[in-house]
This record gives C-alpha cells, sequence and structure tokens, in this order.
DNA sequence: GCTTAGGGTTGG
C-alpha cells in the first residue's frame, strides 16, 4: 500500500499548468486588442493581420507559441479550428474583388509542401478566401510562392470541390482574430529565385501596410435594394431554432426589425450548426455581415450569402455588450457597441416583447405556452416519438408536478432523486423532431426550451403507469413536434446571465442537500474506474512528445491512448469532499463508502452491549480501566509478547468503549484495536468498524478479502507497528483510502467526463489517507477544486488547464463497449504570479 | 451542386 502511494506521489512526469488567465479576462483582451489594433496600427507591426518572418533571421514576428499547425489533410467541417494554423505556399492568386465600398474579397490557392508523401494533391491544395481589408492587405504584401501561414480562420465546404478538385473545404478568413504570416528565405541568401523581399529587422520596414481595421457600412432596414449584398443590424422579433431543410443545409428562420420599424424576414442556410446566429430570445440584437436582399411573395428577405457571419447581442437595455458569435473571427468595436446600445434603447419603448413569456417554473399555469431555463437532470426514453426530460430551475412550481418513475435503464443520469429534489422536478415530454435534437443532450445541461406547454392530467400520457392515474391535477410538460412557434430547445452557455441567474437559486438548494447526492454518485459510477488500477495498464504514461487535442478529437479516438487537453473544469462531483473519499481494496478491486460515524456510534455500542464474561487468548494480559461519567469499566488487553519486549502499550485491545472514548485513546496511544465479546470469546469488531486506530487515523479491512481473527502481534524490539503489521497479524485485507471524483472537462468543441481517481493524490499532492484523517489536507483538496471551478462563477473564472487523459475500454460485460478517461500524470500547480500569460 | 425556406393562432 505504502509503495504505490509512494510511486504515486514521485511520479513526476507532470504537465499541468495553471493558467491564470481565463476566458472572460480573454475575451475583454481581444476587443481591447482589437480597439489598439485600430489605434496603433501606424507604428506597430505586432497587431497587423499580415505579418512577413524572415525564416532563420533575429528576433522577428513569429507564429504565436500557443498555434498548433494541422495538417491540411486532417481539416474537416467539424474540425477545432481555434488555435490551428495551416501552412503551405500560395500557388494560386486570385484578383481583389470589391464587394461594396470597402469590403474585399479574394480567393488564393495553398498548398502545403511538407506531408506524407502518399498525400493526394486534392489534399494538400486548399482554398483559403479573404474577406474585408484582409483581402486588401493580402494582394498587396503576398505574392505567388510565399509561404503563408493562417490562423483564426474558419472552415467552411468547398463547393467546387468537383470542379477544381482540390481539399472537400475551404478556409476563410475575415475579422479581428485573423492572421496571416508569409515567410521568406532570410535575405541572406542570393539564389533566392524570386525577387527579394527587402527586410530588415526593424519592424518599420514591414511589407505590408496594414489599413485601418475594416469599417463596415450597415443598411437600414427600409433601405434594401433587391439583389444587395448588404451589411444589417436588427432587433430579433421571432425566430426558430435551426432546423434540418430538405437540402444540404440547416436553416434558421427569423425575423428583424429596426428603427424604421420595417420588419424583415431573415433565413441562413448553414451546414453547420455553430455558424447559425445564437438567438437565445425574442430581443436578442443580431449583426449580420453579408446577407442578400431578395424578393418574395413582393416583400424583401435577407439571406445570407458567401463570406456571411452573424454575432448576438444579448438585447437588455444596460447590460454589458458582449458579442455572442458564430465565428471563429469577427470585428467588435466601439462603434458596433454603440449600435447594439441604441436599438437597445429604442426596442425598450417598442411592444417587442415576446408573445411567449421566459417564466420559472414557480410562475407557470395550466395551459399556457412559456419559454423555460432550465437545468437537465436526467432524460429517459419513453418511445421512438418520446423523450422524457427531467428539469427543475431550483424554483417551486404553484401546482403539483406530475411525478414519472422511468426505468433506471432506460435513463440517463440518476433515475431516483431526494423526495425535495423530486418535488421540484419537471417532467417535460419532449416529441418527434425534438427528440433527435434530445439525443444529444446531457444531464447537467442548461437548456432553454420554447414554446412548452403545461397541461394538467397525466391520462393521456405515454409510458405512465396505471397507478399513476390518479396525479390527474398534476402538471405536465409537452414540447410538440414541429417548429412552430419557435419551439424547440437550445443549449444555454454556462455564462449566459439567466443561467448564473439559475445557478444562484440551485446552488443554494444544493447546499442543504447532501447526503443523497453519494446514492446518486454510486449510481452514475455503477462501475468503479478499477481497469487502470492494474499494472498491465501501467505503462499507459503521457510522455513530453503527445500532441494537445481538442475534446472532440479526444472522443473521436480508440481507447487505450493518453492525450493532452486544454480544457476548462466545468463541474465536477461531488460537491463534498467526504463523498469523494472512499475505500478501495486492491486485492478484489472493490470500492466502498466510508462508514459515517453515526454508523460507527452504532455498531461500538452495539459492541459493548454483550457483557458476558469472556476468554481472552492465553497470550493476552488483561485489565480494566474505570471511567468516571459514566461510571463503568473497560476491558483492556495487551499482548504478552509485547510486553516481553517492552513494547506492551505501543498495541492496545480494548473492550466496551463508545466510538468516541476509542478516538480519544487513539490520540494518546499508537495502536488501539477495538474488541468485543462474542459467544464467550474475545473477537474483532464486525469489519464494517476500522480494525485499527492509529492517532487520527482509522483503518479499515475488506469484509470480502479478510480471514479476520484475534491474533498476536509479533514485533521485534526495533520495530515499529504500523497498520500494515497489525493487518498482517490479524489477517485482515487493509483498504486503502481513495479519492474519487467525476469532472466535467470543457473546451471549445466539447464536454467530456472524467475520472479522476488513479493520480488523485498526485493531482492535489494529498495522501487521500491525509484527506481523511486531516483538516489541512482537506483544505487543499477543497481549494484546490475551488480555484479550478470557482463555485457560482462563469466560465471566464476558470482558469484553463492542461491535463493528461488516459482512455480505456471498461473490462465490463454489461457495457463491453464503454470508453471511459481518467486523468493521469497531471499535477495542480498553484498559478506564480511571474508566470508569464501566453500570447 | 447553387437547393434548402419563405413564422402563423398549437397534440400525444
Amino acid at each position: 500500500m505504502y509503495e504505490e502511494q509512494r510511486s504515486l506521489t514521485l511520479s513526476h512526469s507532470v504537465h499541468v499548468t495553471l493558467q491564470t488567465r481565463g476566458c472572460r479576462q480573454e475575451k475583454h483582451e481581444s476587443n481591447l486588442s482589437i480597439r489598439n489594433q485600430a489605434r496603433e496600427t501606424s507604428c506597430s507591426c505586432d497587431v497587423m493581420p499580415v505579418r512577413v518572418m524572415s525564416e532563420g533571421a533575429g528576433p522577428n514576428v513569429q507564429v504565436p507559441a500557443h498555434l498548433t499547425r494541422i495538417p491540411v489533410s486532417l481539416i474537416s467541417i467539424s474540425t477545432d479550428c481555434s488555435d490551428r494554423t495551416v501552412k503551405g505556399r500560395v500557388v494560386h492568386k486570385g484578383p481583389l474583388v470589391s464587394q461594396a465600398s470597402d469590403d474585399f474579397i479574394m480567393k488564393t490557392v495553398v498548398q502545403e509542401e511538407d506531408t506524407e508523401p502518399n498525400s493526394s494533391s486534392q489534399n494538400v491544395s486548399i482554398n483559403v478566401f479573404l474577406l474585408g481589408a484582409l483581402a486588401k492587405d493580402f494582394s498587396q504584401a503576398v505574392n505567388q510562392g510565399d509561404v503563408v501561414v493562417f490562423s483564426g480562420f474558419t472552415v467552411g465546404k468547398s463547393p467546387t470541390v468537383n470542379k477544381d478538385k482540390l481539399h472537400h473545404c475551404n478556409l476563410q478568413l475575415s475579422g479581428g482574430d485573423a492572421f496571416i504570416y508569409v515567410s521568406r528565405p532570410p535575405p541572406a541568401d542570393p539564389r533566392s529565385p524570386r525577387p527579394a523581399v527587402k527586410r530588415s529587422s526593424a519592424p518599420s520596414t514591414e511589407v505590408s501596410r496594414m489599413n485601418k481595421a475594416q469599417k463596415y457600412s450597415y443598411s437600414r432596414l427600409d433601405e434594401l435594394k433587391v439583389g444587395a449584398v448588404v451589411n444589417v443590424f436588427g432587433v430579433v422579433i421571432f425566430f426558430k431554432q435551426p432546423f434540418k431543410s430538405r437540402g444540404t443545409d440547416f436553416c434558421s428562420s427569423l425575423k428583424i426589425t429596426d428603427q424604421s420599424n420595417q420588419k424583415i424576414g431573415c433565413t441562413i442556410f448553414c451546414e453547420n450548426l455553430d455558424n447559425h446566429p445564437k438567438i437565445f430570445q425574442i430581443g436578442d440584437i443580431i449583426r449580420m455581415h453579408r446577407v442578400k436582399a431578395q424578393l418574395y411573395n413582393d416583400s424583401i428577405t435577407l439571406v445570407n450569402t458567401f463570406g456571411f457571419s452573424v454575432v448576438m447581442f444579448d438585447g437588455v437595455q444596460g447590460g454589458a455588450v458582449e458579442p455572442r458569435a458564430s465565428s471563429r473571427s469577427f470585428s467588435f468595436d466601439q462603434e458596433d457597441r454603440r449600435v447594439v446600445e441604441e436599438l437597445r434603447a429604442w426596442a425598450a419603448g417598442q411592444a417587442l416583447l415576446p408573445p411567449v413569456p421566459t417564466m420559472p417554473l414557480s410562475a407557470i399555469q395550466p395551459n399556457a405556452y412559456f419559454d423555460l431555463t432550465c437545468q437537465l437532470l436526467a432524460k429517459a426514453f419513453i418511445s421512438s416519438s418520446c423523450t422524457l426530460l427531467r428539469v427543475w430551475d431550483g424554483t417551486r412550481c404553484a401546482h403539483p408536478l406530475l411525478k414519472v418513475t422511468a426505468s433506471p435503464n432506460l435513463t440517463e443520469g440518476p433515475s431516483s432523486f431526494s423526495a425535495e429534489r423530486e418535488s421540484l422536478i419537471a417532467n417535460v415530454f419532449v416529441y418527434d423532431n425534438h427528440v433527435e435534437f434530445a439525443k444529444q443532450l446531457k444531464p447537467g445541461d442548461f437548456l432553454r426550451i420554447y414554446n412548452l406547454r403545461a397541461i394538467l392530467g397525466s391520462s393521456t400520457l405515454p409510458g405512465l403507469t396505471n397507478s399513476q392515474s390518479e396525479e390527474v391535477n398534476h402538471l405536465a410538460l409537452h414540447l410538440h413536434g414541429g417548429i412552430e412557434f419557435g419551439r424547440g430547445i437550445r443549449i444555454l452557455p454556462d455564462d449566459c446571465a439567466d443561467v448564473q441567474e439559475m445557478k444562484r437559486v440551485i446552488d443554494t438548494f444544493q447546499q442543504d442537500e447532501d447526503e443523497l447526492n453519494d446514492s446518486m454518485l454510486l449510481e452514475v459510477w455503477s462501475t468503479p474506474p478499477e481497469v487502470l488500477g492494474t499494472n498491465q495498464s501501467r505503462h499507459r504514461r503521457c510522455g513530453d512528445d503527445v500532441q494537445t487535442e481538442t475534446l472532440s478529437e479526444v472522443k473521436q479516438s480508440d481507447p487505450g491512448r493518453v492525450h493532452h487537453v486544454r480544457v476548462q473544469l466545468r463541474s465536477y462531483e461531488p460537491r463534498r469532499l467526504h463523498q469523494a473519499l472512499k475505500l478501495y481494496c486492491s486485492k478484489c478491486s472493490t470500492m466502498q463508502e466510508v462508514p459515517d460515524d453515526e454508523l460507527l456510534a452504532g455498531l461500538f455500542s452495539e459492541a459493548c452491549r454483550d457483557s458476558e464474561p469472556c476468554t481472552p487468548p492465553p497470550w493476552m494480559l488483561s485489565g480494566q480501566v474505570d471511567l468516571a461519567s459514566p461510571p463503568r469499566a473497560l476491558s483492556v488487553h495487551l499482548s504478552s509478547h509485547l510486553l516481553y519486549e517492552s513494547k506492551a502499550t505501543e498495541l492496545i485491545f480494548i473492550k466496551g468503549s463508545t466510538l468516541g472514548e476509542t478516538c480519544r485513546l487513539a490520540a494518546g496511544y499508537q495502536n488501539i484495536v477495538p474488541v468485543m465479546s462474542s459467544g464467550g470469546h474475545l473477537t474483532l469488531l464486525d469489519l464494517t468498524a476500522p480494525f485499527l486506530f492509529r492517532g487520527r487515523k482509522r483503518y479499515y479491512g475488506c469484509k470480502r478479502c479478510s480471514e479476520a481473527a484475534l491474533r498476536d502481534v509479533c514485533a521485534e524490539k526495533d520495530e515499529q507497528i504500523d497498520e500494515k503489521m497489525v493487518a498482517d497479524a490479524l489477517g485482515v485485507q487493509l483498504l486503502r483510502f481513495v479519492l474519487l471524483m467525476k469532472l466535467e472537462l470543457q473546451d471549445a468543441t466539447d464536454t467530456l467526463d472524467v475520472f479522476l481517481w488513479r493520480d488523485a493524490e498526485l493531482f492535489f499532492g494529498v495522501s487521500a489517507e491525509e484527506a481523511a484523517a486531516n483538516q489541512e489536507a482537506q483544505n487543499i483538496v477543497c481549494q484546490t477544486m475551488n480555484s479550478l471551478c470557482p463555485p457560482g462563477g462563469s466560465a471566464g473564472e476558470r482558469p484553463w488547464l492542461d491535463v493528461c487523459l488516459a482512455a480505456y475500454r471498461l473490462d465490463d460485460t454489461e457495457e463491453p463497449n464503454r470508453t471511459c478517461y481518467q486523468i493521469c500524470d497531471t499535477a495542480v500547480t498553484k498559478p506564480s504570479r511571474s508566470e508569464p500569460n501566453p500570447a
């Protein structure tokens, strides 16, 4: 046991940095840098989106270190391209096309040169579209034949793949996050076949002359001309969640208005859901670039065209103006802020409020239609056209809510909750097309469900038993099939204001709820992650050569590998430390709860009850200790063997003490073994209780693997009596304290549930045994979790972590294909002030 | 390859 622990704490292939900068900060910084960009363009090359690097030369512009290159052949629609670069030679440079005044577009083709020799040319040549000022810049600064590195791009499906036989995707660059790095051979090389670009190390001779940050001009909704490609702002007065069209794309349908009072329908087709506007509610403000005005039924509608981008803003007056973009790169400046605030002020005076209000569960009325912001706790299969979502928002509905019990094997998430929590849970039946969407929802997700209907009575509900038919006056919620009235479900980000508000309510409730979490956890973890604990997988350690991957990439990989990820901790279970402590038997690989003091106190008082005289074994010396309050006698037994070695008091067997008394005695003696009389013999207590107390530490034995009996402990004179020696003598298989937590990791691409178990001690820098016994160790664990996931904090307040994950398949006959993940070789290091922020 | 949708007074 100790050797294993030692090997854990001495494992030093550690890979964690706790970056001190959170998302929220990052957002502000990035806004700041965009503003700086406008201000500093004349004096600094650092902020120019097209930069020239001289290969192998001095202190030149460099591609920021946090960006990693992705081979062109690996690019797909689903690739997460944040922090990715693409490198290639410019093999074609198209003309600079002016779309509108001061808005340009340009196509170039780059070819990757240093890829696998057997890659086909189709895989390594890719179309790149440059939009806005970047296009103009590129046309001036870059020549055919130059090697360029792109970052801050988005990936789209190439519509010309059959014609040009190039890569099936294209790259699109526009706005503040997109950068192009141009590298040229060092000027010292006289044999360069291409015209030498004069360049010294001084940035003032930058080849690119950066224009001012792109200025977009926006059309009012009453001045749209059929056929024109325009940029617009508007207030959303109707919207549908994106739905699958009969064509290749998802379609978002919405209607917007502005100060002109024109109401304009908009249709957005995008194959990738991420590129659709993130509209949360009516009243949100939308900014669209490059939409085309078309005529339909004598009215103008707006449809997205090439280079389309959309950004949403909350419409509430006085709130922060935070862009909610649907593309990695977008522009945003003070001018945008001003327009948003003007629209907010104007809309506040209009009757644009939703016809269907968003309301908490506490406000819903029978038969009403409403939007609900809630957290998903569990979902259950009802039928192929109906799924049950069990949700709550922390408020109590004024009407009794229908209780639904779904079969645990058809349920994702806990199949039951505490009575208190059950009384707050609303059952939402979602039908037809929403069933498909509901598949991607995970317990814990924050949702907004649009156009829900509250209905009394259960007689017609699917999947309910007769015993529930008496609940005729109970409310159930229904999300009917179809997309009319904006019916649908949306996952809300954690940092959304409404979610934050709801979390505050939920947290208050959760603090009162406690012991039941444990049974929930056991349900979630029906299989403890023991597989990794075996020696055969010990070699799966991480190495420095492992590249950082996104969570979505990790999920797509086969198990059996180690991954490096950069993630935030979205949530974790259990919230209380004592529930994370478990007892683990390394012999039979089972895990069990640590019994609580109430249970133990009962066992001790039970053990006191049998007061019939008993014969101690012959090797024992017996005596009595008289207690004053309450007045009674404890029998004390010592080993005669140890007495002979002058170590008699180093191991004391005690009979008749309460749990509290045993603990107090343990503070003064090295080893206390509680015993009891049973059938005229002295025996150990049931192994649910600790068989040994040493100071504040308690040691437990495995009921399954122990053959416990009272036997003498034979220690040599200078030998220390420890728990291992006592356990060996008594035939007890020692259980080891372990920490077991389930962490929900998150990055831009996905979320992933992982266990923290095998290397939990390394992670916290604390042994589980210490955490079970001493407050300081407990504080370290709690403080660590609080710093990684501040209670009530938004995503922006959570640090980014570099974590090593082992993916493995469960050796479980019930779920043979379930892949599990565990954090390994990862230690949390305290953020140091001197640590520089990455660029 | 250049479409797809184009809100509409609401079930289980």
